[in-house]
RNA sequence: GCCGCGGUGGCGGAACUGGUAGACGCGCUGGACUUAAAAUCCAGUUGUAGAGAUACAGUGCGGGUUCGAUUCCCGCCCGCGGCACCA
């Protein structure tokens, strides 16, 4: 009898004891670090989607362990955060006391799935051993200018009660608590990311592992676009007007200029405007708008004509008029555009509403636009002098020559990736290390005196006033300047959840290391991460934060390759019975506790590699785990017999068997688990089907074990029990993985299917030696098939070796 | 609107570079064992017609290329995810 309990309880405990887990470091094996993204420990624990990632990694580790491998595999806690602030805050513990709590059950949980993990180089993104390094990174980019005080208005989540990033927002809600964010002019930090957009952008092309979908989504959210600005002056004034705009090749067909109402010129042009009354009026509206009202799709474009003031174009010196409109937004390229009706349909709908004057100065061929003179793809310019003839490609690089030649404009690439808001109104994160004093300015704290502790708080509610809790701890914030001595104070702003994060790969090469964050020699043995798995979530936060962080440590020397890591994988969710999120909401929470206590482990694991392509979304079915349940009593049963069966080794099932040595090799490698679950039970199922018919096993012993070594990855706990019962001895983890025979998957019999017409009429079992003439005689020969050629003439026959023959009639 | 992914039995899903559609699992139906049930084992399970061999239809829809299309091309529909007035 299979007692998974009885089993499992027992491997978990020897594994423990015999440290097997512990990470090779004899350097004249090759290296392999397989990472997942390390969970934030929520008090809600693990469901049962959480491990999925983490059976799939843990396979692969295995598999490489087997291989000979020195295998990093490793895990920690992404810990700082608002669930456990706020946990903390309604139950009136520390956050600190919540979050070890949490770990604590993650990790029996984790412990119960029987993964591989070097525990002793476990990390904890709040241990102030560990972020003593975040807040040196921090100090580093600060020191180079890459950590900048904005002023800027910023996204403010009312009931987070802090500053969000662009990242942070999901439809114009809080990423976090779904509120509605508003925009708040305050005090920040801000990392320069920005000054890396062009290498993470052009950088994706040197990872090719790399899912497509993923680098597409990241490209999209860094958002380059290329084209130039113009200035127009303004007629009577010494100010001009810039305009950021992809298509110079138009800008013969400007009919008037755009700036949003937040634009700062406005405060200057206040004394020309003859309507002021009416573009007050206007700014008033738009601030009643929600941001979400602004943005709204479908709505209807408005905006106010500044009377009074004229931009001159400078291609022909043409007046044109002046707008404010919301749907310019201040907060990419210059704030303002040129209006170009006929070539851009904002335009052209505003245009049309405010029945403004449209000119042609682009004609394209096939136009696909079906609105009237509306032309949106490039062509061939006219009626725009020196211009005119060239076609669109051209006319960009010449004008923007000739803007450059008259001191009107230049090239110039804008990003829709905004710098990161880095600082956070909250108490649950990473001091920021710096100081303010009213002599000095900024100073940042010695690197010596870090890590900035968190000190502990009577409260630790947000304030709400843009400061946070930290800045009433007196004792704590007020200290002496590092430079002169004087009276000064901490930021007592902290890093956002994805501080710690940005850099936790490095930790676990050197988790202990007190006086750098990853020796030198250790990175460049292990780095960089040879395969990371995590959900498709992070593709635009925490991968982008991530490699903004890598390429910045590489530039300071601290790590050698410019991209951490090599290949990415996604997993898809697992949905609840329902196909709803699984939720609490909902009550279709399944907790892999239960499954494992009543299925197995090994089950579970199987069964989540079953269910489906490992990347696409899955619902759960506890009846379809009951079916790898049962595949698992097979195997047990089958080698349970071997003590007690004759064995008569059975040339098919020995072929099977290396077929599927290579199948799920392959499949592993290809992260096709569910196939290579599949062609287990296939193997069972032979394997069963002989015993019944013969009483007596198709495979020696040896040949067993080849199927256990295969199927350890999967299902490590049973794996090592019947390893073990065989007589193996030893951990099976400490042998090796097989290698297949390639004369013993040759077939000597070849099924070929005959078609008539490419209908199938008939199927012949063949010798592998056979040619085409002898297979198209016993083809023809073939009642099944002569009947449908009987009185027809064959016009072609077409012979697919190994596979098929056709006759065309 | 744009970008990406997907649509195959009652369900989850297989099918390598165009070559036996529905592997494997779940569920269901019938049978064996049992006083009975559960478990287990055996058989069946895309639809239509037929007792049956078999025939025809069939991979979201409409066309096309091909001896042959789930796979390639053109035009649509639907679902999921991302971005969204980005000039």
């Amino acid at each position: 009898m299979y007692n998974h309990q009885e089993i499992e309880k027992k491997w978990q405990q020897r594994w423990r004891e015999s440290n097997l887990y512990q990470t090779g470091e004899d350097k004249r094996k090759p290296k392999y670090y397989v990472l997942d993204m390390f969970p934030y420990p929520s008090g809600e624990g693990l469901h049962v989607g959480h491990p999925k990632g983490y059976i799939a990694t843990d396979i692969v580790a295995r598999k490489r362990l087997l291989q000979g491998y020195n295998v990093l595999h490793p895990m920690g806690w992404d810990a700082f955060g608002l669930p456990a602030e706020n946990y903390a805050l309604k139950n009136k513990v520390h956050p600190r006391q919540a979050t070890q709590k949490n770990i604590a059950t993650f990790k029996k949980q984790l412990e119960l799935l029987g993964f591989s993990y070097d525990w002793e180089r476990e990390i904890n993104t709040t241990d102030p051993e560990y972020y003593r390094f975040t807040q040196w990174i921090f100090l580093q980019m600060w020191r180079r200018g890459l950590a900048y005080e904005s002023y800027a208005p910023i996204n403010w989540c009312p009931s987070c009660q802090t500053g969000l990033a662009n990242e942070d927002l999901e439809d114009g809600h809080c990423e976090r608590c779904g509120s509605l964010v508003e925009q708040k002019p305050m005090r920040q930090w801000v990392l320069k990311i920005t000054d890396y957009a062009d290498r993470l952008l052009d950088d994706l092309d040197k990872l090719p592992d790399w899912e497509e979908a993923i680098k597409e989504m990241q490209r999209h959210w860094i958002g380059r676009s290329s084209g130039a600005e113009i200035d127009f002056k303004i007629a009577d004034s010494e100010e001009k007007i810039t305009v950021f705009t992809t298509r110079v090749d138009t800008v013969f067909g400007c009919t008037y200029v755009v700036l949003a109402p937040e634009n700062p010129l406005l405060a200057s042009l206040k004394p020309k405007i003859n309507n002021w009354f009416a573009v007050e009026d206007y700014l008033q509206a738009v601030k009643d708008k929600t941001d979400l009202q602004r943005t709204e799709l479908n709505k209807e474009k408005t905006g106010v004509c500044l009377e009074g003031v004229f931009a001159v174009n400078p291609f022909n010196q043409k007046k044109v008029l002046v707008y404010i409109a919301d749907y310019v937004l201040n907060s990419y390229g210059t704030g303002a555009v040129m209006a170009v009706p006929a070539h851009d349909e904002r335009d052209w709908e505003f245009a049309q509403k405010y029945d403004l004057p449209l000119k042609q100065v682009v004609i394209a061929e096939n136009s696909a636009s079906n609105q009237d003179n509306l032309v949106t793809e490039d062509g061939v310019l006219r009626d725009s002098g020196d211009f005119s003839g060239l076609p669109s490609a051209e006319a960009r690089l010449k004008m923007i020559d000739w803007l450059k030649q008259h001191d009107c404009g230049r090239e110039k690439i804008n990003y829709k990736i905004k710098d990161w808001v880095y600082s956070r109104q909250r108490y649950w994160g990473e001091p920021i290390p710096l100081i303010h004093c009213d002599k000095c300015g900024v100073v940042p704290v010695p690197e010596e005196q870090l890590p900035v502790t968190l000190p502990e708080v009577e409260s630790y509610a947000p304030t709400g006033t843009g400061e946070s809790p930290l800045a009433a701890i007196a004792d704590w914030a007020n200290v002496s300047c590092p430079h002169c001595g004087g009276p000064a104070k901490r930021e007592t702003n902290t890093m956002p959840q994805w501080g710690g994060s940005c850099w936790y790969y490095l930790r676990y090469l050197d988790p202990h290391n007190q006086q750098e964050l990853v020796a030198k020699d250790l990175e460049k043995y292990w780095s960089p991460v040879d395969l990371y798995v995590g959900g498709a979530e992070h593709a635009t936060r925490h991968l982008i934060y991530a490699r903004f962080w890598h390429k910045f440590l590489y530039d300071i020397g601290v790590v050698n390759y410019e991209e951490p890591f090599t290949k990415l994988q996604h997993v898809g969710l697992i949905m609840g019975e329902d196909g709803r999120k699984m939720s609490k909401r909902w009550g279709n929470v399944i907790n892999p506790d239960e499954m494992a206590e009543r299925f197995g482990a090994d089950a579970l694991r199987l069964y989540e590699m079953f269910m489906g392509p490992f990347d696409q979304a899955a619902a759960w079915s506890t009846n379809g785990l009951s079916g790898t349940r049962k595949f698992l009593e097979k195997i047990y049963n089958l080698v349970e017999s071997s003590a007690k069966l004759p064995v008569k080794e059975e040339k098919k099932i020995l072929s099977l068997l290396h077929k599927t040595v290579k199948k799920v090799g392959e499949d592993i490698e290809t992260f096709r688990f569910n196939t290579a679950v599949s062609a287990f039970m296939i193997l069972a199922n032979e394997m069963t089907d002989y015993r019944n018919a013969h009483e007596a096993l198709p495979l020696a012993p040896e040949n067993l074990g080849i199927l256990l070594q295969i199927l350890a990855p999967f299902a490590p706990h049973l794996s090592e029990e019947l390893w073990e019962k065989l007589g193996f001895g030893g951990s099976i983890f400490k042998s090796s993985w097989p290698v297949y025979q390639e004369d013993l998957i040759k077939d000597e019999a070849v099924t070929y299917i005959v078609q008539v017409n490419g209908k199938l009429r008939a199927q012949l079992s063949v010798s592998s030696e056979a040619g085409e003439d002898e297979i198209a005689r016993l083809a023809l020969a073939d009642e099944a098939v002569s009947k449908w050629l009987t009185g027809q003439e064959i016009k072609k026959r077409i012979f697919v070796a190994g596979r098929l023959i056709n006759f065309v009639i």
